[in-house]
DNA sequence: ACGATACTTGACTAAATAGGTCGAGATTCT
DNA sequence: AGAATCTCGACCTATTTAGTCAAGTATCGT
């Protein structure tokens, strides 16, 4: 599992709205500028967490995007794995993507056995964290903030 | 972390040669059939690992490959990041491969935060892993092999 | 109704990575 | 010498990554 940058930006993005939910919408420019996440790209990822079903969006002069679901209802193994694919190192010890591979007994291969235990390990963290934990980590790390938009992530 | 074909396939060379290790030299030919790998492919891979130091080779008509090192002296930790790189998914929780990213104080990001677990998890899989442990989990799930150059990997 | 503001959609691009292939040379054994 | 084997560097194609861009559509305030 490996985060590419559109993951990453992606990442950053939800954890703003988390940070805001409940307040309405955010624009796309204000994500952008204080992520610094190039905008044109931002749009294109948060189009795909859209279709995705992860944020709503509002059209217009007041427009901006939200999450869809409560934070505490996305976990970052559902983000990431939408996002890059499979949490698993190798494709046949993926649940969500399994992909059989060359090697002619996939339960006597030792590679496989061993790369069951990283997926596994993986999955355990990322399975176990929510956005909602996101933004309490981000309050915990950086106590009281003055302005609502102000946290570094 | 990703595992690529590449690695897979280094990761299937090296234990053929963890299972034949103590018993001279193999041939670059077999372990490709043995294993299915492009042969010509596998002879660039073994070339990296040799200069990488984890295997010998011989030349000429008796020639083949053998492990420098004991197996157990292997981690799959040191072989997957001679080969892939960084096993954390993201560079600023790199031990080995550490990048700065563009988040204005690390120490106070919640994704790091996390992705730090994650690389640690992963970290503690695969460098508790030699590829000694690698050759006894072929023998614990293959059970008695009549010919020795015979195990599904 | 109109214009400004935002999101929407799809096409496009450059650079890097992945997964190989190939030819010719250097060693070593018999 | 001759066959077998590793060695080295160049080469190739397809896919992915990280963006950019233009033109379109919806919404709000006045």
């Amino acid at each position: 599992m490996k985060l590419s940058q559109r993951g990453e930006y992606a990442l950053r993005a939800l954890l703003v709205l988390g940070m805001n939910h409940g307040s309405g919408v955010v624009r796309i420019r204000d994500i952008a500028q204080q992520q610094n996440i190039p905008r044109r790209f931002l749009e294109q990822i948060l189009n795909d967490l859209k279709s995705a079903g992860f944020v709503l969006s509002k059209r217009g002069v007041a427009g901006g995007y939200r999450l869809q679901r409560g934070p505490n209802e996305i976990s970052l193994a559902d983000i990431i794995r939408h996002l890059e694919g499979p949490l698993a190192p190798v494709g046949c010890v993926s649940v969500n993507y399994y992909q059989r591979c060359s090697c002619p007994d996939e339960g006597k291969c030792a590679i496989r056995s061993v790369m069951q235990e990283v997926r596994d390990a993986i999955v355990g963290v990322l399975e176990g964290v929510s956005v909602a934990h996101l933004c309490d980590r981000v309050r915990d790390l950086q106590g009281p903030v003055e302005n609502p938009l102000d946290y570094i992530i």
